[in-house]
DNA sequence: GTCTATAGAAAGATAGAC
DNA sequence: GTCTATCTTTCTATAGAC
């Protein structure tokens, strides 16, 4: 490709980063491009050099958020693979990432706010969220029943965190987020015998 | 109470009525105050007769919602306790509720919408979603550990619809619903060996 | 209680200087 | 490419007649 500058893909990245940072806090109506591009140290205007619209940037956002994710560390890590999955619904349904100490997941954090928003929104969401799948199928080769075990085990950790980070009860968001955490494992012990 | 006119109750149930299908299709900022009245067929200068602010009628709706939703027909039916939790997961987790032929259940429809609200708003959606925590309860009061096993039911129930919402791929939806129901239901068959 | 009209504020997008 | 300034639209909330 007949790229930019590198000063510019830099300076792109980091309203990437940006974004992602304030669109998972508080979704997609409740940041403003000023937001963004105040976080990133620039002045609104400049936002329509990189990129073309608001919604373009949410895409990206989306996108990009994988880059940093929880999700990209376990991407990463190759053998001992129940161990990984393991690790990775542990983090996930952590209460640091329902509380964005951790790079959080839009998958959870942005499910209900990218429903509304047009195809290039969603084609984006759909994208990572096939790769987390692809990224599950890839731990649990062993696994039987592997397909309907793996898309229940996401709607567990998606549904989980996004059901904690609406409710207002310390409590029933800690209770929530272990039991999510006992049976996603469950789920996947269960494999030896097929149903 | 000192209650107002039986008018004014049947103009507020219809507000709220069309303040339930707008918001669980679109979203909080996607949903003007004139879109609401328009279709309870009134102006936007009467809401404020009603309701103090447009965030009061979203945590209303919140509420309100559960009066025709698929949880008030489940918590209507007495005995025969598995099956009605059967149905209630099938019904749920149904093609037709993610697209809202059926009335929409908030939790799933609105959940991170719901996250980047105020108080009033986020405790009318935990009562909604402790409502749900009872009425499986009750209905599951056979199951060894219970508690549990019911909160993670309500994860994979709420995240599968959040997640078929936003996706943009009819098949995965599919594979994903029903993953959802077949697990679902194994999570409530398999309690009779304590873990 | 409902209407029409409007105040007042916010935010997406653009223009033009540097 | 980034800045300041502004255009334009939209929307919540209020005012005041009926």
């Amino acid at each position: 490709m007949p790229w930019p500058t590198e000063q510019k893909q830099m300076t792109r990245e980091r309203i990437l980063g940006s974004a992602v940072k304030l669109f998972s806090a508080r979704g997609f109506d409740n940041v403003t491009i000023n937001n963004v591009m105040r976080d990133a140290q620039l002045t609104h205007g400049a936002f329509y050099a990189h990129f073309k619209s608001k919604h373009e940037l949410y895409a990206g956002a989306i996108t990009a958020a994988t880059k940093n994710s929880i999700l990209a560390k376990a991407q990463e890590e190759e053998g001992c693979e129940n161990l990984n999955v393991t690790n990775l619904i542990a983090a996930y349904l952590d209460i640091d990432h329902v509380q964005q100490k951790t790079p959080p997941c839009p998958l959870a954090f942005l499910a209900t706010d990218v429903a509304n928003r047009e195809e290039e929104v969603r084609l984006a969401y759909t994208k990572v969220y096939k790769d987390l799948i692809t990224i599950l199928n890839k731990q649990l080769n062993h696994l039987p029943s592997r397909k309907g075990r793996i898309l229940a085990l996401s709607a567990l950790m998606i549904g989980g965190v996004a059901i904690s980070r609406a409710l207002y009860d310390e409590q029933v968001v800690m209770d929530l987020l272990g039991a999510c955490r006992k049976y996603g494992e469950e789920l996947l012990d269960e494999g030896d015998v097929e149903a």
